[in-house]
DNA sequence: TTGTAGGCGTTATCAA
DNA sequence: TTGATAACGCCTACAA
């Protein structure tokens, strides 16, 4: 039971070989080194027979990579996030980086240790969706590759992928004109440090003004009991054809979730419309109608310019904005 | 702009102190070290000054130790493992260790790729839901610590955390007995490699046994198209008092989806339950039966054991069974 | 109260 | 065709 594990100096002794030998035959590095074909194949043999794993740590230490990234998000619970992180890991993995993941939680202290964490970890790059402005600055200074992903670091130059969120709300405001509605009420918490929730606002009144409709935007506390959506059902409900639009997959939920409990009859008594798809939305009936993010796209592009940026491939990196998607149900 | 990361040395050089009383310093390590405090308040100043962070790799190598732990589930966008590995990270977290995920995609291959791969990472311990029974091998035989959790690995000795899912099982069926159900069909995609849908089967029968109600399981292919639901709700529909019952979260989702594109009554031409709970479940009307896992308690055991593991206190780790809990909607 | 030296595993440069 | 050596950043026994 050699519960050690080997290093190549132990490789380099069994094989007879010296380890810089080992080093460079399993690296395939044999740029100015030709060797045997035996020596190769004892070194390989050795190897395998041993279990031998090259240490990273060692290895980070003499080349300063670490091929690890990190990725930060608010929350791995949500549709949007995991999806994402899934896709994301997939390029990760290929490309031969790994995945470092941290959760937030919207909690601004922790994502200021997670990333002084990262970052003393080596990570290569990292790429962000921030619960706070100024966490990032420590990567920022660091002149370690960034990329923020579903919500911009305004003010600063970090190249961003994310959703255009007004040709979202625009969207969704020319479906519910489609649809003849003439009241909208726009629902979602408070959330300071997420820039995208007012863009999606923006958008869908942008896109009710073509016909005058006018739209009321109602913003919720950051952690809203469900009793506080009965208002705004009730009020809701006292105009004619109104919808409610969820700005977050979370508050389109439990606004379907209030309007049943009202035994409000859908579409008919109120409609309702949400940003970003959940997989509730589909099974219920009537399935909520909404708008989608590319989640695939973002997790490729967001890698494909962190990739850049760590191989310091200086290509302009442009802000990167992707469309949205309408998913027709019956809710509107 | 000093985008060089500081070193120990250069703190040392610009403290004016030799590197390893800097070590010593920021490591709290006074056991046979004291030092002058005006010292002590020079390196800290020099070391903040110059945001100084430890290199990870450096100290890995010196001391054998990195602070990662793995997790390798087979999906991050099921409900019940997202939820797991949030708890899962949170509880790592404020141990000083940190989290390297991995999502295998029930891919035995890719497994064991990324088994390997951890392991030359040096993590301290794994926990696992294996895809494959032997990809874990290679982590046994290198003596590092390893839990289970959701599946077992059975014909081992590595220490389980899960669902009582025989349990789990009798639960469901006492209740489908309780409401007066006299067919019962369990439904799930064929798993090879997963031994908990069996047992939840199993259970199910037990506990549909105690009253002679009989059960039928229906094995779907791995990756059933939606069509292939439409023959098991035609036979149910045939049979009076008939329940359906996913053994998957997804299963179920999609068995309900099928019975809604069928035009029927739930629960009064067919009933539904599921093993494992998830969102939309609670949001669909009527709400959907389940079985739910205390994930939160699975996360938190999980990582005890491995803790245990890693510092090697040899308690007696026994397999952990945890119970299951009813959540009562109106699909049963 | 502080310094010195050695080595963890790896690879790059230089020598043979 | 192979070997020797040094260095990455850190920690720790041992010395001063």
């Amino acid at each position: 039971m050699s519960a050690t594990k080997p290093s190549i100096t132990e490789v380099g002794r069994k094989a007879k070989v010296h380890p810089s030998t080992v080093s460079r035959i399993l690296n395939q590095n044999f740029e100015n080194h030709q060797y045997a074909p035996k020596t190769i194949a004892k070194v390989m043999a050795v190897a395998k027979e041993l279990g031998y794993r090259p240490s990273q740590a060692g290895r980070s230490l003499r080349t300063g990579k670490t091929m690890q990234v990190g990725v930060l998000i608010p929350d791995i619970t949500s549709v949007f996030f995991s999806h994402f992180v899934k896709c994301l890991e997939k390029h990760v993995w290929e490309t031969g980086y790994r995945l470092l993941i941290c959760c937030s939680n919207e909690n601004a202290e922790q994502e200021k240790e997670y990333i002084s964490d990262l970052l003393s970890r080596g990570i290569e790059g990292l790429i962000v969706a921030p619960s706070d402005t100024q966490s990032c600055q420590q990567v920022i200074t660091a002149g370690i590759p960034l990329v923020s992903v579903d919500r911009p670091l305004l003010g600063t130059h970090v190249p961003h992928v994310g959703l255009d969120n007004v040709a979202a709300g625009e969207m969704m405001g020319q479906y519910l004109l489609e649809q003849g509605y003439e009241h909208v009420m726009a629902v979602a918490p408070l959330s300071p440090n997420d820039p995208t929730l007012p863009l999606r606002s923006e958008g869908l009144a942008k896109g009710l003004a073509k016909h005058g409709v006018a739209m009321q935007t109602v913003d919720l506390p950051r952690n809203f009991a469900q009793a506080q959506l009965n208002e705004i059902v009730a009020f809701a409900k006292a105009q004619s054809r109104t919808a409610i639009v969820g700005l977050t997959e979370d508050t389109t939920f439990r606004i379907y979730e209030a309007l049943r409990s009202h035994g409000l009859t859908i579409p008919d008594d109120i409609g309702v419309g949400g940003i970003d798809d959940f997989p509730a939305a589909r099974l219920v009936c009537p399935g909520i109608s909404v708008i989608a993010q590319p989640i695939e796209q973002l997790a490729h592009k967001a890698f494909e310019y962190l990739l850049n940026k760590i191989t310091n491939q200086d290509k302009p990196l442009a802000h990167c904005q992707l469309a949205p998607n309408l998913i027709r149900r019956q809710s509107l």
